[in-house]
DNA sequence: AATAAAAACAGTAATAGTTATTGTTTTTAA
DNA sequence: TTAAAAACAATAACTATTACTGTTTTTATT
């Protein structure tokens, strides 16, 4: 719960392995799949085609790092805003999005421009 | 080329069978990747673990029904100003996002609200 | 037209991520 | 103390996708 870093079911389990070396990988998904589903934590797709979960549960955005893979928060105020506007272009409903970006973190920037 | 329902991979196999029995689902697989390498269509993925492929290679949006499965396009004007804000909120570089929505179709609607 | 190299193919195997099943152990409640 | 329920490890199964292999088709050159 206190990791920032949107763990991937496998990451979490080599991790409780630590503590718990005869844990399996059945019962992270299991729980993962339970936290999830009681609204504890949120499960997020990045188009990488392995999930990610995340203990905040609170409406925000995600980047990927197209350098060092890392998946980091983005907080976009008034994101729903975005929803809404949506809405005047799509003659259905629209109840949900899900936004996702792609760049460069912080971190990759420091390390290619050395100086 | 002339669908504009995202096919997966598996229904354009499905399809393409009609006419020629005897290809193989590899050789659809390999033909929508390279077409999407060449930038002739773009594959997506909606969160739900499938890709699908999309022969309009323009900017847009696409939404999931929620209750027939379907995805439609959404054309968001403006859409790179999203990543632009973003860039606003985030202390690394943007350079490209995703947006997809969920909700319910017009023709779904049509039907829920039979009168 | 003949032919050799290259490309594309069907069929199938392999891989990755995730879910389901099974028999056993642990927890809960009475 | 004990019976039912829950959780578990181990493993099998499943889905989507990619890789491999031997064969067929296409292309380019004579």
């Amino acid at each position: 719960m206190g990791r920032k870093d949107h763990p991937t079911a496998d990451t979490v389990y080599m991790h409780v392995r630590q503590q718990y070396p005869n844990i399996s990988l059945g019962t992270v998904y299991r729980n993962l799949t339970l936290l999830s589903d009681i609204g504890e934590i949120s499960r997020l797709n990045v188009g990488d085609g392995v999930d990610r979960f995340d203990a905040d549960t609170s409406p925000h955005q995600h980047i990927v790092c197209t350098s060092c893979g890392c998946v980091q928060d983005v907080y976009l105020p008034d994101a729903e805003n975005i929803l809404n506007y949506a809405g005047n272009y799509y003659d259905g409903i629209i109840t949900a999005q899900t936004i996702f970006f792609r760049g460069t973190c912080s971190d990759c920037l420091k390390k290619t421009n050395n100086h």
